[in-house]
DNA sequence: TGTGATAATGTAAACGATTACAGTCATCTT
DNA sequence: AAGATGACTGTAATCGTTTACATTATCACA
């Protein structure tokens, strides 16, 4: 079914008929009426590709996350697309699976597709693929990783601030055995994010100690680095999680060893997720304004900006600390709790 | 950057160039990689709407869901997008969010993109779509809603059959008392699901009683609807979700009201998603295999399917129950645990 | 060296829209 | 009555591919 068909059974020329399904006023109403009913009978339907082609420009958004069952990419992804929406702009979404290969795969679609702009919420990066990504002429926003250039904008929330926050918090509450919970591609010995926890912690009184533990990013993969936190002799007595999915995960495995939360080890998330208030117990986390990240990646996709788009900004974002019930004082004597390991020696803290 | 450029500069014809870049091996090696090394240089990307619109055909599948956020969706996605990977097809989703509104506007640009298949896992329908929808020619599958007619199949999972199950292990535990939390699209007065609680919870002895309460589909929603159903004066012992989600929302409410589960009250799920494992209490819930589930669409979005596509199928799934910690035996008393209000005077139950 | 056969490439017509440009009317103006 | 105006509508080029068909190299063999 395609416009001719259309046109004929309207007894008009594709022109007119176009003219009609664009709403450029210039049609007469009686064809105008003529032409919708001819679509309508014929269950006409245009054909996007043709019309992308004609146009030359599409009003489609790309969007890339590396998990969407991570509610954090979720959230950026709801508020992105209904900013779109508001805006006429369709958005496709592509999940990675923090693979690059995917990643390279689904940026050779979106290219493909001739996307009006691409936004970037990975943590992944492959060296070439941005060279691509800038020779490609579409507005980007990038989300964390990459750095600003021509027709590249990076929005980043302020990592830094948020892990120093919660790691004050705790070590205020005692703590001095802490800890990180990450998923692999936050946890590469380059990442920013490793660096950033242990330099914090280093930060600290002298008797401080940071460990560091990874898993896949969720649920299962949160309880599979507690188990092998605990299983080690780390005995941490507070576990700091990349982000509040994981946490989840760490929840239900002190649970399943019988270790209280907070009176035994307390637990952080980070980005502050619905599910983080609806589990048990609640997690004290870090709140990441998706909504707030979602809008600005909109705003800085559109052509139209004013606010010349060719110099490439960065827009930083400062994370709040929310405190809930996963976090308490640090217990005095560092036993262990789940009782089927022997006592530590000689191991006290620093306080 | 098209054909026409990367053509030019290997010194060939956009006919080569375009044998290349889809492994026509009839092309010499010597000017294949000439042309490779052209495009390469240029940083060329097919345009793939000029690609769909020539070859006629595409192929992408459509999936529409109506809650992203819900995992149970999610996990469809999922297995339905790495079928389709495995079989080079590419999948683009959208999010209905219940709304017909959204759902038809979604379909429109699924069969403006001439998508291949169209996938809908959704709760909400409208009547005049599904006309339109079978006018299109389009292979679809529909997930519980919808009636098999040609070039529809239709996946459906004997809901009643879960819910039978639930209900009377729910009974055998001695609950006479049910409450059903829903959301809005399965709980109108016409939905199925709302029926079958109902049927289910009158085929039992005479004393039993259901009562329906809907909020959101989502943590939130559950909530809610725990929070009315609390104020009411119903007091269930037991309390059924629609699913899994909105029964984690259900469990914080009552842990907020210092209800004890499954002790003072019971509560259910449905779907298995991860989460049900995860949460505290862990769920009992009824099993729908999502992965399978994924699959099988992808299978009978298809052409090629030899099964002829043209009568319509039905398939059922079947459901299993799970029982985890979220039940148990029902009070023999019917009190007020959470202590605020009146006891209840002469309302014991038929045990 | 000519002659098929076969391999490699080129030509040009689709695909289904959009849109600049060029009509065609009917209606006013003068 | 001729010309100007403005409101509609039609013609045809264009977007960037694919692909049937035509054409030209290449090569083995008589």
């Amino acid at each position: 079914m395609n416009l001719d068909a259309v046109a004929k059974k309207a007894g008009v020329s594709t022109a007119t008929v176009s003219r009609v399904l664009n709403d450029l006023k210039v049609v007469k109403s009686s064809t105008r009426a003529r032409v919708l009913k001819a679509a309508g009978e014929l269950n006409y339907h245009p054909n996007l590709h043709a019309r992308s082609l004609a146009r030359g420009k599409s009003r489609t958004l790309g969007i890339l996350v590396s998990n969407m069952e991570n509610p954090f990419f979720f959230d950026i992804y709801r508020a992105l697309e209904s900013a779109a929406h508001a805006r006429g702009y369709e958005v496709v979404v592509a999940n990675t699976d923090y693979r690059s290969e995917q990643l390279v795969s689904s940026v050779r679609l979106m290219i493909g597709w001739r996307v009006a702009g691409l936004a970037a919420i990975v943590s992944e990066m492959d060296a070439e693929l941005m060279q691509v990504l800038t020779d490609s002429r579409i507005p980007i926003v990038f989300y964390d990783v990459g750095t600003p250039r021509k027709n590249i904008t990076n929005v980043r929330v302020d990592y830094k601030k948020g892990m120093k926050k919660i790691a004050e918090y705790l070590h205020s509450l005692g703590h001095t055995r802490m800890a990180f919970v990450g998923h692999h591609s936050t946890l590469g010995p380059i990442s920013e994010r490793r660096k950033t926890f242990l330099e914090t912690i280093a930060g600290f009184t002298p008797g401080c100690e940071g460990q560091i533990v990874a898993g896949a990013d969720g649920l299962e993969g949160g309880r599979q680095a507690a188990r092998e936190l605990l299983a080690s002799n780390i005995h941490p007595t507070a576990i700091l999680c990349v982000n509040d999915f994981m946490a989840v995960g760490v929840l239900r495995e002190l649970r399943d060893q019988g270790i209280r939360v907070p009176n035994d080890i307390s637990v952080t998330g980070f980005d502050n997720i619905k599910l983080a208030e609806f589990c048990s117990p609640a997690l004290t986390t870090v709140h990441i304004p998706r909504e707030q990240i979602g809008r600005t990646i909109f705003e800085n996709l559109l052509p139209d900006s004013k606010r010349e788009q060719m110099t490439g900004r960065e827009i930083l974002i400062d994370p709040e600390l929310v405190v809930r019930e996963s976090t308490g004082l640090a217990r005095k004597t560092q036993g262990v709790p789940g009782g089927k390991e022997k006592a530590l020696a000689g191991r006290s803290t620093n306080l």
